[in-house]
RNA sequence: GGGAGCUUAGCUCAGUUGGUUCAGAGCGUCUGCCUUACAAGCAGAGGGUCGGGGGUUCGACUCCCUCAGCUCCCACCA
């Protein structure tokens, strides 16, 4: 677009991703150059870019584009996850709106309409991400539950099955009532929600199963599963209950014994102190139940109603029946008294119906030998956490981790190879006719219709585990003997992971262990995590809310680039984000900056013969110095994965330094040209700061530099190398500071009549600043080494750069005040530095402390002596 | 209940084994400017006893103890 129009991000974005597509800029093949490798985050595959994809792609784009220019073969691996509940719960929804049951219509059927919609809203993110800039290499893009990959998870299940890891067992798992499925805990909100506390009477049995007068009370909430106990608990420390050792009760109306025993999970203080173990109905139960090996007895069905095992109340829902029971247990003279209670109850996120408790047949991948290798690999440092805090979080997680629960009951995701025989044996095959082969060498008459597959699918990060392995080779996952192929071979392990904390365990500590199972290597070297985005009041972003922004209406509005630096100007990792408009609004702001200031420079007449004015001299090596100066911070930032930091000095480079300062200084007059040397040296750093900016705003620069020189077909500022740090000289950049701060000075005291940088720089060096202000500048400028003149001490010389200035003082210091002054003065330096001498003759500071900080103490030392000996002979003087 | 972390300017946050120029940045606010790249701009200014208290030290935003407030993770108490 033209120079001379206001910047316009729409009219650019769309044309140079096209560019880049064409060009394959994004594209990688292994070859001699170091690769750079980083795998996405899977996005939900019918999910749409929310704000926490913004944040998180733009930090992954950031260091991709950033990795290209530094020479390194940079790939990013897009794609997609299948998340089995979200997208089966998004299908069953549509199907209920059509009218049509999930149960109804089978398997095979709602496969076909999953699959159906897949093809249809499957996708549109990573499209969405192109808006944002991503640089993703399209071409390898993968999705978790496509054919290659999923032969990729059904051999790595047979794997840990034939090493005896994965087995077969019964969990509580949460059980939906409404939707008719079990959910993971975290769909589980749990609500402080009004119930009652019943207390009732178990009346103790005299042994032959008739009640005896005796009794206890227990208290509880949900009295419709007494008809499923299997014992009364008591701690043994209760005193209270001692009485009841060895003694059997009866459930109230249905008068069956049960025994009374004792466990440590019993709080004495809380109820009546006497526990009813309900093992089918109740996570901690079931696991006292083992302790004690208690009969496990399932009263309520799939649809939360009372089954026929429960004797009464057959039929009825739990809620009904809670209330039926009630009344029964007056009658029978077994309800003690009732509270009013406030209890923690789990619902489901998506129907709200109750959360009941349920056993069920799972599988279980063994965690032991993964987890301890996993956690080795963080806490051996062969994987970073940025910030570091996290490796706490995931010491504690992996030295307590349970077995994987790797079994779901759903339909859409990747069906358990477990295939049962008649008679309940099991094999464990890649495919149905393997499996009908083994099953045929336990009973040679099977035929394939004997055989019956598991039901239930795989955990989502069954799969996603294996995604930075089998995104390259899915060949490998369960075999870990095969070679690599040459892709894998090349970009594994990967460099950089970026990821929310929330998925520490879900997903980044399984990638650690697919990676130690399958290639005996950590699966990326650095985990950044970002923190949740969150609006200006701290509230989470949530659609009931209604506050979280789509962020292609901002890209629209404001432009990929300014989203993306808006994103960026407020995320250090680790801590949450709270977003705030105005940020995109400064990102908007810096780019038309941008955009105007080649707008200035590229509309100067340039006359070679011109002589280069001692200003421009000046301001050319100043700036070609703080250029070198600000890229070594710059990169020094990005090592440390400081990305806003980063950012920010580039972003106070362009705008303060080369804007504010350089092209006001070599600015030429009104209608007059520039010089060649200072237009060349000028164009040149814009080049470089182009390149600098190219990682957090790809559109604007790639737009620039195509049009600030004539450019070959398929160039491109993506492969441009990032500037490097040239010698410079350091003490020049501190005087020439100290300039700029006399400059600013004289501007304030002149501010009715406001003048240039340039003017105030010719007014300095032409001497032409008159002696009544440079106390004034003194002060302001914080100038260190002034010098008492005479013994009558009524003059002081500056030193600035390579100027010395002598004014007469006059009646600015009072000489009795300033004694005292430079008196504490001395005293301070003396302790300050007893204090580093006694550091250095410690011997474990030595000993320990690396070079540099060594240096550093000694350097402070020798500066703390020369300012003792300048501060006694100036107080000699006095 | 168990674990982790946070508290620095009006807001959002930096502050790298305690050290002199370490009390900072961005945004916002206020003041003055439509100066021919840019009012989405330019030039300036003000603003914090670093949550409270105590301790260690020559010296503490930094280390220790304690209190208060907030956040997250895990478990969710019959």
């Amino acid at each position: 677009m033209s120079i001379d129009a206001k910047y316009n991000p729409s009219e650019v974005e769309d044309k140079w991703y096209a560019y880049w597509l064409e060009n394959k800029c994004f594209h990688s093949e292994p070859d001699s150059r170091q690769p750079y490798t980083v795998v996405i985050p899977p996005p939900n595959v019918t999910g749409i870019l929310h704000m926490g994809h913004v944040l998180n792609n733009t930090l992954n784009d950031v260091l991709v584009r950033k990795a290209r220019m530094d020479g390194k073969n940079a790939c990013w691996i897009p794609g997609t996850d299948h998340a089995s509940i979200a997208t089966e719960s998004k299908v069953v929804a549509k199907l209920k709106a059509m009218g049509i049951n999930k149960e109804d219509i089978g398997r095979e059927k709602f496969l076909e309409y999953a699959w159906e919609w897949k093809e249809e809203h499957g996708g549109i993110i990573l499209q969405q991400l192109r808006k944002l800039g991503a640089s993703c290499d399209w071409d390898r893009t993968r999705f978790t539950m496509e054919p290659e990959l999923t032969k990729a998870v059904i051999a790595t299940f047979c794997h840990f099955y034939r090493k005896g890891w994965i087995y077969r067992g019964v969990r509580m798992v949460n059980w939906d009532p409404v939707a008719l499925t079990a959910v993971s805990d975290d769909e589980v909100n749990h609500k402080d929600t009004k119930s009652h506390f019943y207390h009732l009477r178990y009346y103790i049995s005299d042994g032959n199963g008739n009640p005896t007068d005796k009794y206890l009370v227990i208290a509880t909430t949900r009295p419709e599963t007494i008809m499923a106990d299997a014992a009364i608990c008591v701690n043994p420390k209760d005193e209270r209950h001692h009485w009841l050792r060895g003694k059997k009760v009866l459930i109230p109306l249905i008068n069956r014994e049960i025994p009374v025993i004792e466990d440590d999970y019993v709080e004495m203080d809380f109820g009546t102190g006497c526990l009813k173990v309900t093992p089918a109905h109740d996570a901690h139960d079931y696991e006292i139940g083992l302790r004690h090996n208690l009969p496990v007895m399932d009263i309520i069905d799939d649809h939360g109603r009372l089954n026929e095992k429960a004797q009464i109340l057959v039929g009825q829902d739990r809620f009904e029946a809670r209330e039926n029971i009630i009344a029964l247990l007056r009658e029978a003279g077994c309800l003690e008294k009732i509270e009013e209670y406030i209890s923690p109850v789990g619902y489901s996120e998506r129907t709200d119906a109750v959360i009941e408790p349920k056993l069920s047949a799972q599988w279980f991948l063994r965690m032991e030998d993964l987890a301890k290798d996993a956690l080795d690999a963080v806490e051996s440092g062969r994987i970073k956490f940025i910030p570091d805090k996290y490796r706490n979080t995931y010491r504690h997680w992996m030295e307590n981790a349970h077995d994987w629960c790797i079994s779901r009951q759903l339909w859409w995701g990747q069906r358990i190879p477990a295939y049962y025989l008649p008679d309940g044996q099991v094999v464990v095959e890649e495919s149905a006719e393997a499996a009908l082969e083994a099953a045929r060498k336990i009973n040679p008459s099977l035929s394939a219709e004997d055989l019956r597959q598991d039901e239930d699918v795989l955990d989502t990060w069954f799969s996603s585990w294996l995604w930075p392995i089998s995104v390259f080779d899915p060949e490998l996952p369960g075999h870990p003997g095969h070679e690599p192929n040459k892709d894998l071979a090349y970009y594994y392990p990967t460099n950089d992971l970026v990821t929310g904390p929330d998925i520490i365990f879900f997903w980044v500590a399984r990638m650690i262990m697919a990676g130690g199972e399958f290639m005996k290597d950590v699966p990326f070297r650095n985990v950044y995590f970002t923190g949740i985005v969150r609006d200006k009041l701290g509230r989470k972003m949530s659609k009931t809310l209604g506050n979280s922004p789509n962020p292609l209406d901002l890209i629209a509005k404001y432009g990929a680039d300014a989203v993306r630096l808006g994103m960026l100007l407020c995320s250090s990792a680790g801590n949450d984000i709270l977003y705030d408009e105005s940020q995109v609004e400064q990102g908007r702001n810096f780019c038309g900056k941008i955009w105007n200031s080649w707008r200035l420079v590229s509309g100067w007449t340039v006359d070679a013969a011109e002589e280069q004015p001692e200003t421009s001299k000046v301001a050319v090596k100043w700036f070609d110095a703080l250029l070198s100066k600000t890229v070594e911070i710059v990169e020094d930032h990005y090592s440390k994965f400081r990305i806003s930091d980063a950012l920010m000095a580039v972003y106070k480079l362009f705008w303060d330094d080369y804007c504010s300062w350089y092209l006001e200084l070599v600015k030429p007059a009104y209608g007059k040209a520039v010089d060649g040397r200072t237009y060349e040296a000028t164009v040149s750093f814009f080049e470089k700061l182009l390149k600098l900016i190219h990682p957090i705003m790809p559109f604007i620069t790639e737009e620039l530099w195509q049009s600030m020189a004539d450019r070959k077909p398929g160039e491109t500022i993506m492969f441009q190398k990032t500037p490097v740090a040239g010698e410079y000289d350091g003490r020049f950049l501190d005087e020439f500071d100290l300039l700029r701060n006399i400059i600013v000075n004289v501007r304030g005291i002149r501010a009715q009549k406001q003048i240039s940088p340039k003017e105030a720089l010719s007014l300095f060096v032409e001497g032409e600043i008159s002696a009544e202000l440079l106390p004034v500048i003194c002060k302001s400028a914080n100038i260190s080494s002034i010098e008492k003149g005479s013994a009558s001490g009524t003059s002081v010389s500056f030193i600035v750069g390579t100027l010395k200035l002598s004014v007469p003082l006059g009646g600015l210091v009072d000489a009795g005040e300033e004694k005292k002054k430079l008196e504490d003065e001395l005293e301070h330096q003396r302790k300050f530095l007893a204090g580093v001498r006694a550091k250095l003759g410690n011997s474990g500071f030595v000993a320990h402390a690396p070079e540099a900080v060594i240096a550093v103490e000694r350097k402070k030392e020798s500066d703390a002596v020369a300012r003792i000996e300048a501060l006694e002979e100036a107080l000699k003087n006095m």
